[in-house]
DNA sequence: GGATCGTGTTGAAACGTTTTCATCGGAGCC
DNA sequence: GGCTCCGATGAAAACGTTTCAACACGATCC
């Protein structure tokens, strides 16, 4: 059809194909004349170079690709334009897959990104085996892990301390008089949230207070909603009355069925949330939350791989961030 | 580095190239006893096909691309997967785009498909401006839009009554009561924002009533929150009684802000919200809204461009869908 | 027993670039 | 005026696949 090619162009402009190549390229070492000629030629044929080509020859695809948990989380849809920013600061162009909480949808995308011969490979893995980057290894493709670091050590990362995150939450909860704390996890193969876990069990302990854990899947508003309705069935004296969200969809509907049911938020339960994305200040009782830098995560995170790509060796360049409790109205206040 | 190739796959299993090519696309063609050799040869060098390769001589990428207006919008995300889902089906992988609200972004997405020679492209497109898609009819890369109708009719559209919804969503408000109508839109050249507007006006006119609008540009939960301050300063007797939020997010962020300055809601205002996030049921007054079919809007969109990349002629084919108003505390109830 | 057919297989061309190396023309130098 | 040198240009090879046309071989047919 309409395929117009390069050498088109160069017949239109009346030079080699080469130099129409070079102009693309590296129109410095090109004269003034030829340059505008064969520009004039790319405007009037609408010539778009054909990347596949270009790729094959060249063997990089100048794309890197990204897997997310998932996008629909405002923190990742941040990291995800992070890295977007930085990539194309460099030419990168980025292939965001959202792998939707799905191991088999990960693994989708990581195969994708192999056959189309991408780059560089960020991920924000799901689960703990990261076997799957291997053959990335194998054909020194550059890895960052977004959101997690590497127990191995073999690739870096750019994370958050998320035990940090819970020790926060815990201690604030704590602090305001909770003497019954409960975390609401997602599924334990999440790292994130084994270690929001971790965090807030060393605070329990450290105040000596038991701690219930409840893992049922993927956080959602709608998980949430259950278990808020489980809880406001319970009787005030054995219910918990701090209680650690994985996220803020699962704490805010944990909060709304609470409120619905008549309990008292921070009254009877104080509730800390994590992400801190819009409608944690938005809920009537706005949310206390844990805040990450998720944009600067996914910059970071490109910038290092980018580094790879330019040569750079990654080995202890992984950097972690720390997180920040915002307090709202969910929790008591401390004292 | 460990770039194998076709070439040693045959070499290894002692069969031409050809039969290598034969065994990956069209392995009924070739013998048994071939077929076991050259995957096994496959499976012992981890020979992953280069698609650059493929791509150029076969010209076609096998890959479409998706631009969405904004991915975190679970409406947005849900469309995607479903698009995902239609198109995985069929042997084809989606590239999804997320414009964010921005037009520069959605053409650089869509230069990218452009350069990357995509087999096809959904759109949900955040202007008017279609022109973008010439240069796809000019290599006949199929087109269909997504969430919006083409006024000139030349490219194939899934998409969802808006007007209908606006009615839905105004018709409720003054069936319970409203006598001074605001609509709070996104910024009028996202077709969506006008046709809802309009279908609320078309309701406002019928029962002779005023008619307020805002439109100050993304419509985000921050936006609604500084918006119901500004509601809730205002005397009641001139202050709307009845809100169409161009989003749930909007809408959310109004009826929270009402709320906090001791407005009563539904009482004194009602909302109604669009799109039906998780966040409408979840938040303290549950919010009504108008739900539409977000999955099957994408699994639509996909199956035509489906049906034209095998050939099939567009026109007239264009999908609509009627969007469902969903009740709940944050309008007065009829009557 | 030769022609015809069918089944598997193969060699070679082609896809549209980038890149290497050679060539060319002219400017600067002695 | 002949020499070198330099910048600009071009011819051709190469990237890894798909696909077409041709081939080998045995079975089937008259």
């Amino acid at each position: 059809m309409g395929a117009v090619s390069i050498r088109e162009v160069a017949a239109l402009a009346g030079v080699s194909i080469t130099t129409v190549s070079n102009v693309l390229n590296r129109p410095e070492i090109v004269s003034r004349k030829a340059v505008e000629r064969v520009e004039a030629a790319i405007e009037s044929l609408g010539y778009v170079p054909n990347i596949a080509a270009r790729q094959l020859r060249a063997g990089r695809s100048s794309v890197i690709g990204m897997a997310v948990i998932n996008i629909t989380n405002p923190f990742f849809a941040e990291m995800a334009l992070g890295a977007e920013r930085a990539a194309e600061a460099s030419g990168y162009a980025v292939f965001v897959g959202n792998s939707y909480d799905s191991a088999a949808r990960e693994s989708h995308y990581l195969d994708l990104f192999d056959r189309q011969r991408l780059d560089g490979v960020l991920l924000a893995p799901i689960g703990d085996d990261l076997s799957a980057l291997e053959r990335f290894a194998k054909r020194s493709v550059p890895v960052v892990l977004v959101d997690r670091v590497d127990p191995s050590g073999r690739h870096a990362s750019v994370s958050v301390d998320d035990v940090l995150g819970g020790r926060l939450a815990a201690s604030h909860l704590i602090e305001g008089g909770a003497r019954r704390l409960m975390f609401v996890g997602g599924p334990t193969r999440i790292a994130q949230m084994r270690e929001r876990l971790e965090g807030t069990r060393i605070e329990a302990e450290r105040a000596r207070l038991d701690l219930a854990v409840v893992d049922e899947g993927a956080l959602s508003v709608r998980l949430g909603l259950k278990i808020g309705r489980d809880l406001a069935a319970m009787p005030r004296a054995s219910r918990p009355d701090g209680i650690v969200g994985g996220n803020d969809e699962v704490a805010l509907g944990i909060m709304h069925s609470l409120i619905q049911a008549g309990v008292d938020v921070p009254g009877e339960v104080s509730i800390v949330g994590y992400d801190d994305i819009d409608f944690a200040s938005a809920s009537t009782v706005a949310l206390t939350s844990i805040r990450q830098p998720s944009h600067e995560i996914g910059l970071r995170a490109a910038q290092l791989l980018l580094a790879a790509l330019a040569g750079e060796d990654l080995r202890d360049r992984s950097v972690r961030f720390d997180p920040e409790l915002v307090v709202r109205q969910s929790s008591r206040p401390v004292g």
